[in-house]
DNA sequence: TATTTTTTCAAACAAGCGTTTTAATATATG
DNA sequence: CATATATTAAAACGCTTGTTTGAAAAAATA
């Protein structure tokens, strides 16, 4: 008898990869409170029972969901960094060419996933603003490493920047990233029908252009060290 | 014998002052779906049923206070830009007297609520991430005409611009300034320390500055009709 | 003061929640 | 094929949810 769930090494089952799936639009869509296991078992086209079966508890399986899709997203990131790094040789990366780093891989895996097209901006949106604790806490140490990574390559950008001047500006790119994602299926209601949320990659463009300037022209307004 | 509440004129009543502040406060923490019934009557130091006695559900009762809290808001920006518009007479106000009147009224009512300070910023904020379609309906209601509004204004300061151009930076705008308030009470964590959340009015004009650069700069680099 | 209206309160309602259990079924292994 | 394992399935478990009820208390009105 069987009474906690053993996890094999590989699976290849296609119940977790739906459930998964499931789970990512529901989140994006709904939240964590939002979230029901019923929902997901319905979306997923499996049995109630499926997702605790597999990943244990809903915690465990929105945090299974939320790894699987941040981490990718991170490592593009860093792949993308250093790339600017090895393009400029000695030169420092432009704050442009940062931003841009930072901000590209999310239009790319938004591109990637065709169907429900903007749910991930909305779910990497999202994680930001849930107050359940473990998901903070989770994000926290997905993200705190690579703030870091990119406070240190703004210093290099930008030499003569108090750290403080450069905390607070990348702050408000980060939050107006993030912002910017959650916003963007209202993007038509918004502008009316003029603008379209189908050419994600003219957003995630206009997105970079314009926190790379207000973080530039922040930088160079504000009192040198 | 009385079935249905009546609901008075003007209740003058503590308990519905108290129910709808509670709420405001639960409401910013942990969003619609986070906010229970039990938790607003114990925060509100009432009974369980009061809420619905004086609002008649959940729904009534949120939408109470977000109309409260967040139409002060909109008239303050409305009298901040016609204040602009007499200050400069014939000359339209510039793009950082527009933003400024934008988002400035959010952090004098943050200062004004000086209990549970960066509440209403994760609020305002999260009326725009809450998938409850009746918030949706509800805040298009309530900011729609305000969009238009600094539609209308950004045209006269920038008689150049495309209309689909100011439409995209003032949804990049807009997006920004929310994801800011949303990501506020990170700020601490977010730069490990470095950055406090206590001084709300740096913030804010941090903030203004930033996404007036961002608009501006877009908008010069773009494309003239 | 007497009476009507308004507000509080404790208790209960059905419905939905995450999770567990038990058995049946499919899959892989020997 | 036989057997061990992995997965599915239905039902039920407490618990919490928003809401309702009916009587008690308070306030207002006459």
């Amino acid at each position: 008898m069987i009474l906690s769930p053993p996890k094999p090494a590989k699976p290849k089952l296609a119940t977790r990869r739906r459930l998964i799936d499931a789970t990512a639009r529901l989140f994006a869509e709904h939240g964590y409170n939002g979230l029901t296991m019923r929902s997901v078992a319905q979306e997923a086209d499996a049995n109630l029972a499926a997702a605790n079966y597999h990943f244990g508890s809903k915690d465990a399986l929105v945090l299974e969901m939320l790894s699987e899709r941040i981490q990718p997203i991170n490592q593009r990131r860093i792949a993308l960094l250093e790339e600017a790094r090895r393009r400029n040789g000695k030169l420092a990366p432009s704050a442009h060419e940062i931003f841009h780093s930072l901000i590209f891989p999310i239009g790319e895996e938004i591109a990637r996933s065709s169907k429900s097209r903007w749910s991930l901006a909305q779910l990497v949106a999202r994680t930001f603003t849930e107050p359940v604790c473990f998901i903070e806490r989770m994000h926290q140490k997905f993200f705190s490493q690579i703030a870091k990574l990119y406070h240190q390559e703004l210093s290099l950008a930008f030499p003569n920047a108090p750290t403080k001047e450069i905390h607070w500006h990348l702050h408000l790119a980060v939050s107006s990233m993030l912002g910017a994602l959650a916003q963007h299926r209202r993007l038509s209601d918004f502008t009316e029908g003029i603008c379209s949320e189908e050419e994600v990659g003219e957003m995630i463009n206009r997105l970079i252009c314009f926190v790379t300037h207000g973080f530039v022209m922040g930088i160079n307004s504000s009192p040198t060290e």
